[in-house]
DNA sequence: GTCTATAGGGCGATAGAC
DNA sequence: GTCTATCGCCCTATAGAC
């Protein structure tokens, strides 16, 4: 309603209620993160460059992931068609971000598979502590810490 | 009101607004899970062994953080007195589990206090992911994945 | 396709009896 | 300290003029 300037009357003579407005704003919204995330995961650059450069692209952490957030949304919860949408793309990036994984050398599915939950769970993590102690920098913080890791640069002893 | 029985009317005798109930019920939450965690996080165990003891606690995953869901809550976000204990609990649970990674042989401040950031983003991610999926084992993962590397297990060749 | 006006329901809060 | 009743506001949705 504000970048458009039409009031909210008019809303519904393009969309029936709010569900089908919420249906169409998590399909964009989706698609978008997707395709970016996609762009990234699947350059031509090596395996390593393409996952520090996912994990490392600049994101506005204070605003929040905006298809995590929908995870906290009861609106959304309770409604078998928004929440479908939000599945699918996180099933889809911890695919795209499992199969950069699977590209190194000596790993196997498993390992792959795990890699990928922790890479993606720590980006929607970084958003909240980000979020919590209002600091852009702690989502850049949590990613550093997880690059040390991977970068095998002392983990436990 | 459910737990007590008492009618919604009765709430306004003990507390005198909406606000005043909402601190009363983060300051519980947020006390009850930091005792849980520095329980975990300062016994007298050996610190490789106490992160993973918090890392790998029985977590309701599909209910979500109790704190870290906050982050994503309009009401909470814009009154700072329920924000503040949000980012104190935070701020303390990192430098809880710092503490533990600065122990470890080797670790600089820097190193454990990006490790302590990842672990903890992991943790709240795995929540969104747990939700997100609808499948409890997705934070099991995500928490696996990160304890194959901080194993030294094969990060990036 | 836009507007204004308004209905209907839920929620936060108050009033006052018991 | 609990209850019922009710006010007032916001939000979703509808009606109908232009």
């Amino acid at each position: 309603m504000q970048v458009s300037g039409v009031g909210q009357g008019s809303l519904y003579h393009h969309f029936p209620a709010k569900h089908e407005l919420a249906q169409a704003a998590i399909a964009v919204t989706v698609a978008d993160a997707l395709a970016t995330a996609e762009g990234e995961l699947t350059s031509g650059s090596p395996a390593r460059e393409r996952l520090i450069q996912y994990l490392t692209r600049p994101r506005d952490a204070l605003a929040g992931c905006r298809v995590g957030r929908l995870t906290y949304e009861q609106y959304v919860i309770d409604d078998d068609a928004l929440n479908e949408p939000v599945r699918q793309y996180f099933r889809r990036l911890i695919a795209l971000v499992q199969d950069v994984f699977a590209e190194l050398p000596g790993m196997d599915e498993g390992g792959s598979r795990r890699r990928a939950y922790a890479a993606v769970a720590l980006i929607q993590g970084g958003y909240v502590l980000s979020r919590a102690l209002d600091e852009p920098a702690a989502l850049d913080s949590a990613v550093s810490g997880f690059v040390d890791v991977l970068n095998g640069d002392a983990g436990l002893p």
